[in-house]
DNA sequence: TATTTATTAGACTAAAAAGGTCTTTTTAAT
DNA sequence: ATTAAAAAGACCTTTTTAGTCTAATAAATA
C-alpha cells in the first residue's frame, strides 16, 4: 500500500517543470540531477507522461522536456495514475467479480469510500498549489486522527 | 497501491469469526471453506492475528481459532496493519530522510494528510459495524467525487 | 497406549512487480 | 558529417507476493 518510485519520480519531474514554467524546454539531464532521479529511468517515465499529455518531448540535440499543461490543471492524482495506473486500494472495488461477497459486503463499501477520499485528496492537490511555499505555522486539524 | 491477499483474507477470517461471536471455537477448515481462503495460507495469517491478540489458537484434535477481542474493539485498520504492516502510502511520510526535500516539501504534506484520512476511515470501520446488514437505500455523498 | 486429526513453525518455491540498465536507432542542431 | 540529445525495447536483478510442503507438536479418542 505505497507509492512506487516511478510515481515519486514523476511527481518530482512535473514539480520541477512546473517551477520552470509552462512551455520552457528542460533537458533530461538537468531534471535527473536536480530531482535525484536515475536518468534512464526518467526517460521511461517521461514517455508515459508524454502519452498522458502532461509534457512534450523534443528529440535531437538540445532536446528535452516541455510542460504543456498548466500547473493548476495538473493534480498529484493525474500524474501518479498516469505512471502507476488507477489507484484502487482493493481489487473488489474495481472488479466486484473478484470477490463473491462484494454485492452484499459492507467491507466493500468502506473500500469504495476510502478510495474516493484518497483520490479526492490527491486530485485537489494541483501543482500550482504544490509550488506554493509552505507557511511556517500550519493550522492543525486533528479531527480524525488515528 | 493496493491491499494484499493476506490482508484481504485476514479481514474475511475476522469477519467470519465476528459473526460466530467472541469466544466461539471455529476450525481452520471451516473458515477456509466459507471464506474462500487457502487453508495453509490462513494458518500463517492466523499466527500473526494471534500475535496481535485478535484470536487465540487451540491446537490438537478439535482445535481451531477463537476470537478473543470483541468485534466493536477491532477495526479494519487494526487487522490489515497486523498482517501487512503499517500503511504509509509514501516512504517520505515515515522516513523523511528518504527524500532530501521532505522538510520543505508541500507534496510531503499532502501524503501526510492522505494517509491520515485513509487510516482514519479504516479505523472507524469496526467489525461490529461491518457485520450490520447493508441498507437498501444508501445516502449518496458526492461531496468530493473525483 | 496408539491412533487420529488438529495446528505450528519454518523451509521452500513460483510468479509477478519493482526498479533499473543497456543497446541500438532516430532525431535535430551545428 | 558530426555531435549530442531522446526513443524504444530488450534485458536484468532484487524484492514482494502468494502461496506450498514437510516435519514436529498437541490433544481428543478408540
Amino acid at each position: 500500500m505505497r507509492l512506487t518510485m516511478a510515481g515519486e519520480y514523476a511527481v518530482r519531474a512535473i514539480l520541477y517543470l512546473s517551477h520552470k514554467g509552462q512551455g520552457v524546454l528542460t533537458s533530461r539531464k538537468e531534471i535527473s540531477e536536480h530531482c535525484d532521479v536515475p536518468s534512464q529511468f526518467l526517460a521511461k517515465i517521461a514517455q508515459q507522461l508524454a502519452k498522458s499529455g502532461f509534457i512534450e518531448i523534443l528529440q535531437g540535440k538540445s532536446g528535452g522536456y516541455i510542460l504543456v499543461k498548466q500547473p493548476q490543471d495538473i493534480s498529484l492524482l493525474d500524474v501518479i495514475e498516469s505512471v502507476t495506473g488507477e489507484i484502487t486500494l482493493n481489487q473488489c472495488v474495481v472488479r466486484p467479480e473478484s470477490c463473491k461477497m462484494s454485492g452484499e459486503c459492507t467491507v466493500h463499501e468502506i473500500w469504495v469510500e476510502a478510495r474516493r477520499k484518497l483520490r479526492s485528496t490527491l486530485k485537489q492537490a494541483t501543482f500550482e498549489k504544490l509550488m506554493e511555499k509552505k507557511v511556517c505555522t500550519t493550522i492543525k486539524d486533528n479531527s480524525d486522527n488515528v
